[in-house]
DNA sequence: AACCCGCCCAACT
DNA sequence: AGTTGGGCGGGTT
C-alpha cells in the first residue's frame, strides 16, 4: 500500500516476552511486530520497514491495552482492523481462516489448508503464515506440525516465543 | 523457468 | 529415535 500523504505512527509496549510495536494508520493496524529483547532494534526494524513516514507520537489503537491483557495470561480474543491491501488472496484466505483457531488450541498446517480447499498446500500454508505481518492478531502461533512437533516461527523470538506463547495460552 | 519454503507421508536405518 | 526422498502449492526473481 503506498501511503506517502497518511499519517503512520508507531507504538510501542514492553512485555514478558519482549517489545512488541503496534504501527498503525488512524484507522487501520499495518504491521505488528512482537518479542525484540531490545526497544532499540524493535525501532531499527521498524524504521526499515516504513522509513521516515513514522510519526514519532503514537497514537495508540486499543489493540495494544488487549495485547497487555493477553500477555497477562487473560484469555482475550485479540482483534483489530488491519490493512490486507498488499497481502495476496492466498494469504488473506490463510489468515482468515488462523483467525478462527481458538485461543489455546493448535491446529495443524494440514488442516488449515483442508479448511481453505487447498488439500495439499500445508507447504503453501507454512509459506503464508511466515510472512505473517500481524502475529497475535493472526495467531500464526496456534499452526504447528501433523507429527506433533512445533514446526517454524518467523517473528523474531523464533520457534523458542512460539513456545512461550502456546504455553501461555494453556495456562 | 527456475528456485526456495514455518510441510507431509511412507519407507527406511 | 532420526533420516531419506518424492511430492506438493504459492511466491519470488
Amino acid at each position: 500500500m503506498k501511503c506517502t500523504t497518511t499519517l503512520v505512527s508507531c507504538t510501542t509496549i514492553k512485555t514478558k516476552i519482549g517489545w512488541c510495536a503496534v504501527v498503525a494508520t488512524e484507522k487501520v493496524a499495518l504491521r505488528i511486530a512482537i518479542g525484540f529483547p531490545e526497544r532499540k532494534q524493535l525501532l531499527t526494524q521498524i524504521l526499515k520497514e516504513f522509513g521516515s513516514a513514522i510519526e514519532k507520537n503514537p497514537a495508540r489503537m486499543s489493540i495494544t491495552g488487549e495485547m497487555r491483557h493477553y500477555f497477562s495470561g487473560k484469555k482475550v480474543f485479540l482483534n483489530c482492523a488491519m490493512d490486507w491491501s498488499s497481502l495476496s488472496p492466498f494469504q488473506q484466505k490463510v489468515y482468515k481462516a488462523a483467525m478462527k483457531v481458538p485461543y489455546g488450541t493448535v491446529e495443524t498446517y494440514g488442516n488449515l489448508a483442508r479448511r481453505i480447499g487447498c488439500p495439499k498446500g500445508a507447504r503453501a500454508v507454512g509459506g503464508a503464515l511466515s510472512k505473517n505481518p500481524f502475529p497475535l492478531v493472526v495467531p500464526c502461533h496456534r499452526i504447528v506440525r501433523g507429527d506433533g512437533n512445533l514446526g517454524g516461527f518467523s517473528a523474531r523470538g523464533g520457534i523458542v516465543l512460539k513456545k512461550k506463547l502456546l504455553r501461555l495460552e494453556r495456562h
